[in-house]
RNA sequence: CGGGCUGUGGCGCAGCUUGGUUAGCGCGCUUGACUGGGGGUCAAGAGGUCCCGGGUUCAAAUCCCGGCAGCCCGACCA
């Protein structure tokens, strides 16, 4: 391909707005460009990267038993609401109506539309187990797009659906694409860890999450160097911490003017944190009060909160409910509070002795506040947020946290959409549910990732498997460009796909660019080049070198080795 | 949805505080000359609803009000 058929040129100034050093040469790399807010063109360099990942997409899937389809981006209401997703789900999810009134709406993922054809094309336990995917477009209407490519609005997503009879077979299919999921990445050139994750609102049993470490990333994953655990914070536990042995001592009510925040609160009293608890008042999306008590020094999990009462979602009370429930903000706790909020106590309060808490009256608390004695849990559960240092539940060591982006998920959906009607006749006779698995990898975010790892400071250094271009060939003077053909035939006639810049440009121009596009392989022709015997050839991951004179009979056999990953023979443009 | 920042030729910015000439600068673009291996030099050009709407004023890029858009933090999110 010729550069100048290229639309979208290189920028020499980082635009404003592109905070991430990925971002940014993604944008001065001309491979993308913005439209709205999280919604982006893919340009013709752009537009090769994704083409290549998505190749090692279907092969790896494809080697797992997958059968690629393509669904719909449209669907009508009905069928989500048939799931109940339809209600469950906020303004993410973007609701319109056709000419005819009809209400639709636009896929933010696919699991309805699998089961509806689960259940229209899937009679016999002879036609199970399936596994099928698909690279399409996905609409959901996030409240905040960022990071560029990391956090979209449509996107493109690889998602995959296995559909099984028993939850064995599904565990089968899930290990296997977890295992394929691990090779996408390392093919990729994504430093990636797998952690145990949430199911969120996709429901089901069990879930992975891929990470990408970077301090970019919006999810915060626990990590043990010892052992090897690894979860995304939402669901992890740390060892159990034993507190001081202690008697209760006789509660006792104390004046503590302005202390209001645990911070003031130990400033005032002179004790550490961890002898104070702190109450949270939420509220469930089903209407009911919840106070939640951790220990002073620690932080809430609400996702572990929102297991714990099972509540699909939660929210912070408004004043009024809290003065409701008979507590007070910034004095509040358990004790003396009615009834009317269910109060979920973290394990390590209940093992507490002699705790200070709020008293429910501005400017008091609790001296001596003992579980059991001075209040009532209606729950106790594992309900704080790890924090980095704290010993690891496996092994001890101290945990490690660390910033990360969700770069792919997969999660054990189980039977929740045979309501869709996913059932089949087993060898028994009786009609049993479908199980299903459900496998995600987001493609524009996946490019994102890769381009927060793999660049220098002049650019892009694409690994070759998914490099827009094999060889970026750099054609200096009129020398150069003569020539240029014959060393285009040479690459493509070899299989290798070629950019060449037929600008006419300076040197400089050209080498400028050719290192912010990121190819693999830099080749120059020019009249020095053709002097000295051929060409001129060098390796972008390693600009410090000084490139080799290749004759042009031997440049292929050169190039080769350097782009052994890429896999898939792509069209030359003419 | 809350908080903060920003909207000025294709890109990056100055000008706004304290209203007043033809709205500037760098890059890019066009034409010509020179140059020709690391974003070269010189010359001549083209290109602008100063985000939108309203208001104040003799006069608004500039002040006021209201929108819209983008970015960042938070809430939210597979």
């Amino acid at each position: 391909m010729r550069m100048t058929q290229l639309l979208g040129s290189t920028l020499r100034d980082t635009p404003a707005g592109a905070e991430s050093p990925g971002y940014q040469l993604l944008l001065r790399g001309a491979f993308v460009r913005q439209l709205g807010q999280g919604i982006f063109s893919f340009l013709p360099l752009g537009w090769r990267v994704k083409e290549r990942v998505e190749e090692i997409l279907r092969q790896e899937m494809d080697a797992v038993g997958g059968a690629e389809v393509l669904l719909p981006l449209v669907h009508p209401a009905e069928v989500w609401r048939r799931s109940g997703r339809y209600d469950a789900i906020g303004p993410e999810l973007v609701r319109f109506s056709d000419r005819r009134t009809r209400p639709h709406v636009l896929a933010l993922t696919h699991e309805e539309i699998v089961a509806t054809l689960a259940a229209s094309e899937v009679q016999s336990w002879r036609q199970l187990p399936r596994f099928v995917y698909q690279i399409q477009l996905k609409f959901r209407d996030d409240p905040r797009p960022r990071g560029g490519l990391v956090r979209l609005r449509e996107f493109t997503m690889k998602d995959g659906y296995t559909l099984d009879r028993d939850p064995a077979g599904l565990d089968e299919q899930y290990a296997r694409i977890h295992g394929a999921y691990v090779e996408i990445f390392r093919r990729c050139g994504l430093p990636v860890v797998a952690v145990s994750a949430d199911v969120g609102m996709m429901g089901g049993y069990e879930a992975h999450e891929f990470m990408y470490l970077t301090p970019i990333g919006e999810d915060t994953i626990v990590l043990c160097d010892r052992c090897g655990y690894a979860q995304n914070r939402q669901v992890a536990t740390a060892a159990t911490l034993q507190p001081g042995a202690e008697d209760p001592v006789p509660m006792e009510r104390v004046e503590t003017p302005g202390a209001d925040t645990i911070e003031r609160l130990t400033a005032v009293m002179g004790i550490p944190a961890e002898r104070t608890a702190k109450a949270l008042f939420m509220a469930t999306s089903d209407g009911r009060m919840v106070l939640a008590v951790v220990r002073g020094d620690m932080q809430l999990n609400e996702t572990k909160l929102a297991g714990a009462v099972r509540a699909a979602e939660l929210r912070p009370m408004t004043p009024e409910e809290i003065d409701a429930i008979g507590a007070v903000p910034g004095y509040g706790s358990p004790v003396g509070v009615g009834t009317q909020a269910l109060v979920v106590v973290d394990e390590l309060v209940a093992r507490s002795p002699n705790l200070v808490a709020g008293a429910n009256e501005a400017g008091y608390h609790l001296r001596n506040v003992n579980v059991g004695r001075d209040f009532q849990a209606d729950v106790v559960a594992d309900l704080a947020a790890v924090e980095a240092g704290q010993p690891c539940v496996q092994c001890g060591a101290p945990l490690r946290t660390e910033r990360a982006v969700e770069t792919g998920n997969i999660f054990k959906l189980g039977t929740r959409y045979a309501a869709l009607g996913a059932t089949y006749l087993g060898e028994d006779g009786e009609e049993k549910p479908i199980v299903m698995g459900s496998y995600g990898i987001g493609v524009d975010r996946l490019i994102a990732c890769v381009a927060e790892e793999c660049h220098d400071e002049r650019g892009m250094v694409w690994p070759a498997s998914i490099a827009p271009f094999s060889v970026h060939l750099c054609a200096l003077g009129d020398e150069g460009l003569g020539a240029s053909d014959a060393v285009v035939q040479a690459l493509e006639s070899a299989g290798l796909d070629v950019l060449v810049d037929d600008r006419g440009e300076r040197a400089g121009v050209q080498f400028a660019d050719a290192e912010l596009v990121g190819c693999p392989v830099q080749v120059t022709v020019s009249k020095r080049s053709i002097a000295a015997g051929g060409v001129e050839a060098k390796l972008r991951a390693d600009p410090g070198r000084e490139p080799e004179i290749v004759p042009v009979a031997a440049l292929a056999a050169w190039v080769a080795p350097h782009v052994g990953g890429r896999t898939r023979r792509m069209r030359p443009y003419r």
